[in-house]
DNA sequence: AGGATTTTATGCGATATGGTACAAAAAAAA
DNA sequence: TTTTTTTTGTACCATATCGCATAAAATCCT
């Protein structure tokens, strides 16, 4: 592990890539977040990375292969950027107002119109015919479930919270708004409206 | 219309249908319900309704015409169902219940696995390149909104909720329920878990 | 320089897909 | 019976789709 120039950098033997490996999966889970798994195709996916079909397949394996490594990449984003909102030392309340915030720049990003969720917007379609897809969003969700929980439960514990509230109830409610969050945004609802029932919501679940 | 055999009855010159058109409709929304709109092909439709394929574009258009009546009828049946369920005379938190039972009874309905709600799981995902159905979301879900928000006014007039509770805030929470719980349910998660969840739900959102 | 190794680029092939033409079939009307 | 009308069934067309074979290109190693 000493000797070898650390990581990516070691040089390979062959022809270089063309393509940095993080970055062509990024924007094959763009074209796959737009257009749904059904409804992007390997032309798709290799005008969207600028890669020819060998190549993604050398790279990630075929179709279902890619967007199983973009659903991963996109868990691993989305659960960051919610445990990072979390984390930080705020009001229960200003708190869970981060991590909406933090879902909505998601659900809003990219040039084109809004896409919403990843997962909410294009695996939950899959779900019901990938074993592997559905097992996947279990996880993630009893994920998101749980890291608001620990936030609720920090709460109670500061008095920050009813002792009567039950923090996985209320956990997983958190998650339904954010979910409810996440498909509305691809259904068009602005922005500034999702904003402004998230404040509301988050005052009627700490309240 | 008095002179006609009433409606669907009325003697019809050529060869008779071999097909029950609603029945043909309902078949087909199955098929699209399951794998999505870009995952069922016209032979997966035709195998569903028993339809061959100019038939099939005789009585409904093409494929995308097909898939925005079976959203149409998809709308009907759910609202209707949860329309139904609040309108029974009881108590709030019963009358939540209710509609989440019936939810529930449609995403948990087939004899596959569960599917989950046809609206979130399938039509969420075409929304991002479809305006029309991109607007059928919008006013679909904003209708659950306000057929909540009319009940928890209700409640409210009936001092069966507390004088602080903003029922605008509430009915979107409740159909945030709804949502996750379409996610949840296509996404494998126990009927029975889910139904616990709701009750829960309904304490908290009512309490 | 020359071989080894890895990636790119072009293009092919088998099948799937959405949509339609056309004739046979089934019923009512003349 | 013959004609008219509507639906059905078969077959077809053009294109899209996924995946891969093969050769050229670019780099490293000796």
């Amino acid at each position: 592990m000493v000797q070898k120039k650390d990581g990516d950098e070691a040089k390979r033997r062959g022809r270089p890539r063309a393509y940095d490996p993080e970055e062509a999966l990024r924007r094959a889970m763009d074209a796959f977040w737009k257009s749904g798994y059904s409804g992007t195709s390997l032309d798709d996916l290799s005008a969207a990375t600028g890669m020819n079909r060998p190549s993604l397949y050398a790279a990630f394996g075929d179709k279902r292969s890619l967007y199983l490594k973009a659903l991963a990449y996109y868990w691993q984003v989305a659960l960051g950027t919610m445990r990072a909102d979390l984390a930080q030392d705020r009001p229960l309340a200003d708190s869970l107002m981060r991590a909406y915030e933090g879902a909505l720049s998601i659900y809003f990003s990219g040039d084109d119109r809004p896409r919403g969720c990843f997962v909410v917007g294009t695996a939950v379609t899959e779900a019901m015919e990938d074993a592997e897809i559905r097992e996947s969003l279990m996880t993630g969700f009893l994920e998101f479930d749980a890291d608001f929980e620990a936030r609720f439960r920090m709460a109670q514990d500061n008095r920050e919270l009813r002792e009567g509230a039950d923090p996985a109830t209320l956990a997983t409610l958190a998650t339904a708004v954010m979910h409810t969050i996440a498909i509305r945004a691809r259904s068009g609802t602005p922005r500034a409206d999702l904003a402004e029932f998230a404040r509301k919501a988050v005052r009627a679940i700490c309240g």
